[in-house]
DNA sequence: TCGAAAATGGAACATACGGTTCATTTTATT
DNA sequence: AATAAAATGAACCGTATGTTCCATTTTCGA
């Protein structure tokens, strides 16, 4: 009673990370059953926002009355009010993408043309970052990224549709203090700057179907010429795929025969923040972070 | 009894979209009440997740007995079976990028630093698609849109961080058969190509703080000259709005200093095929609109 | 206009729910 | 080891919930 009259003194929290933080903060100092429950209030969520009490507790293995032992020594009056914070995590959660655009396509058919266009370029950006954030493969990830950190100069290769990534990752790794040099049509100077460089360098080649030619072939010599290679392509038979060090299959949404650029362009500056990383402070292996 | 018989031999829908389509289907045959609740149930969902029968029916302005008669006239045995299927709504919506991105900061503090990275960006990629989703109003969509296609020639402006959504439109627009011209530093050119633009013309004109005085100047002079302005910026006080016949206020989230493209790309892309959708087939007015 | 059938409102009902209580077990302290 | 304090389990209780029932109103066809 008296010891969680002090806890009670601060705010009750009303949002699920809020809470979320509470629970992992008190965790040591949580009886056994309950600290039992608090383990499976944040594994299962959503248990406990549509569960009965007697159902999370079955669930979870304790007795009824526990449930609202531990909502009590967290300072709530009781499960129920507990149980609200639970379900406002879910209330808050936006509609997905997916739902919204189907909604939208039901109703008005011709007005508002214009935004439904844009919902569609908004909803194959979110469906195609949705993806990355799944498919992305931490080891290929770190192995790029190593990779591009040994490189003197990073070549930067990219046409058409994907030259605005080329030219963010430009961009970004000149903030960085990084060198790099983008290879671009215009300048009709690509096999010179090409022939410069070396195995200690390295290239960044972005292309998708249908493969840009230069870009293809400027791949090829490159690798040939022992300068590593790190893909971002669409596919696995993709002939980045085999030139590539290391490479990564990027599935991006389209809409209307427009291909989103949301993940690539996500996954592009991982890269080229994640190579800054490692130069100044995590240099070498990565370690030595403080907490969370 | 006997008219719900044949349609309790199809599967009930367990999945939210295949209710959503059944009660869209029976919209006409449904009792007044009825439908007031099917109406309200669509347009508040959650609301059917959460609340209990009669704060429900309170909210739909119908008894909650209604509420159980709805249920069964679709189907099923009680308001509570149909309950469930909103609540499986909720729980299949996939955890939200902030709240997996907190979880893994939670986690594993030394390893996997690279795919925090990433999950960064993404996260800033999904946010700012969500509140683009959110802020754009539509008439202003329309106006840009509108303004776009009466342009012979549509100049863009962009450079540093802006740079590559504007070789995007570019490509885009190229592809799309639009007449267009990208200003970049490089050629050195900009001031001839810019005096080419006449009040016949339209400018996009992409920058955000801080501004690139390249651009801000150049879309002063352009809109000195009487040439029209659609301005992509993130607040009312860019010295861009001032000049701008139309003009948008993207917010981007940032990851690491590095703020996201993401719902910038989404919408140029948008303003493009708009326009490029205006011009062949839904040609000049918008009109026509043929229900509700 | 009349009558039957469907729809609706509202009260009554059974029960499943969260919360409380108390006996028992476990833990900590001396 | 003995005792006090905390934690736990399980039965109990009041209430709020979904559901049912019936009287009334509305709708539709003859």
């Amino acid at each position: 009673m008296d010891n969680m009259a002090d806890t009670a003194s601060e705010a009750l929290p009303r949002d699920f990370e809020a809470l979320r933080a509470l629970i992992l903060d008190r965790r040591q100092s949580l009886p056994k059953r309950i600290a039992q429950v608090a383990a499976y209030a944040l594994d299962n969520p959503d248990e406990i926002a549509f569960g009965t009490a007697a159902s999370i507790a079955s669930s979870a293995g304790v007795q009824p009355s526990t449930l609202i032992r531990f909502a009590q020594h967290l300072g709530y009056d009781g499960f129920t009010s507990l149980q609200q914070v639970f379900r406002e995590r879910l209330r808050e959660r936006t509609t997905s993408y997916e739902e919204r655009l189907t909604v939208v396509r039901g109703e008005g058919d011709d007005d508002a043309s214009n935004r439904r266009i844009v919902d569609g370029f908004l909803a194959a950006a979110s469906k195609s970052i949705d993806v990355m954030s799944r498919n992305l493969d931490d080891e290929t990830l770190d192995r790029a990224i190593d990779l591009l950190n040994g490189a003197e100069t990073i070549y930067i290769l990219a046409r058409r549709r994907s030259y605005p990534v080329a030219s963010y990752i430009a961009y970004a790794l000149g903030k960085l203090g990084v060198r790099s040099q983008l290879i671009e049509s215009a300048s009709g100077l690509s096999p010179e700057i090409i022939s410069f460089a070396t195995s200690k360098d390295a290239v960044i080649a972005i292309s998708f179907s249908p493969y840009a030619s230069a870009t293809v072939e400027e791949a090829r010599v490159l690798s040939a010429n022992g300068v590593p290679v790190v893909a971002i392509t669409d596919s696995a038979f993709s002939p980045l795929a085999q030139f590539a060090k290391v490479w990564f299959e990027v599935a991006e949404a389209d809409f209307g025969g427009f291909r989103s650029l949301a993940a690539t362009m996500a996954l592009a500056m991982g890269l080229t923040v994640g190579v800054a990383e490692l130069r100044r402070g995590r240099k070498g292996k990565k370690s030595a972070n403080s907490k969370g």
